[in-house]
DNA sequence: GACACTATTTATAACAG
DNA sequence: TCTGTTATAAATAGTGT
């Protein structure tokens, strides 16, 4: 019996509540179903008791992910927002980046010079004839590396290989010059 | 009056089906926020009608993401990480991409050369070398157009400003040749 | 469409076994 | 702790405004 108006304020008795919260919940569920059927709609119900205990209701031929899913894409107030909102700035600043850094390559492939005025291009000239000059020595040093390997290996190699990278090494060093 | 005993199979009127679900809502919302503060639980509740439309219903002191979270967190249904993993691997693939191209605008400085082997060195150089002289030209096409320009604007500058940036230019122009 | 009424059904708090 | 009973409160279908 429902003896007197239930007063919507927390049992403190502990097993009382635990009784109220399994047939509350019960009546809860039910009345979701009804709701499912009669008015043909679909329900997620996820609750946690207050010993953290999980209960759920979804509605037949659904499920509770489909529903998180749109419930996701649908409201405005996204649960995912604050994660998603980062990656998603994260993302963009990277695009950004990267496209500064395209434009900076093809610069120096010789693509895009109209971009630069009189002052960027001097840089970007001098720029080039220094790195040109490093690349340079840097293959001339390549190209030693090399020839002092060749001649500890001479005396296992054939004459003939030995002669053919010599031809190879002059070209290049006369070529460099 | 609940005249004759509910049925429970889906209203096909319309209208009917329409005002049943706003009470039957809001009676199921009643219920979970009696719930939660008799029994200290909380509750969620999404649900669509069958005109698509989202309601939802979330205990007082907690937040839909919270109890999904959690959700997710206890049971085995993995909401989020679809998503979540779609949005990592783009993050590490850009971060790839960035990394690469800051490597082709090293070598293109002078440095890390040491991770090119000599064709890879060859081809810089000779790219180097291309690039140089585009940019040379570029400055030295740019220079012509401001001594074009000034050539027009000379009736009306002082014969000072005139003479200034012909210095200026040649010593440009020889700088270039 | 929202609210008011009301006969009835339904849910349930307190209690009992 | 659970299951059942029951007096009573609450919900609500159908109707009207």
């Amino acid at each position: 019996m429902a003896r007197g108006k239930i007063q919507i304020k927390r049992i403190e008795n502990q097993t009382n509540r635990q009784v109220t919260y399994s047939k509350r919940r019960n009546g809860l569920f039910k009345k979701a179903h009804e709701l499912t059927v009669l008015c043909d709609a679909r329900v997620s119900i996820i609750m946690f008791s207050s010993s953290n205990k999980l209960h759920e209701f979804i509605s037949p031929n659904t499920t509770t992910k489909e529903i998180i899913d749109l419930y996701q894409t649908v409201s405005d107030v996204d649960v995912w927002s604050a994660h998603y909102e980062r990656m998603q700035e994260t993302k963009r600043k990277l695009l950004e980046t990267n496209r500064k850094l395209r434009t900076q390559i093809k610069q120096r492939l010789g693509e895009c010079l109209d971009e630069l005025d009189i002052q960027e291009l001097r840089s970007l000239e001098e720029e080039m004839e220094n790195t040109f000059k490093l690349v340079r020595e840097r293959k001339f040093k390549s190209l030693g590396n090399q020839i002092e390997t060749t001649k500890k290996k001479v005396k296992t190699s054939s004459i003939f290989t030995h002669f053919a990278f010599l031809s190879y090494y002059l070209s290049q060093y006369f070529r460099v010059m």
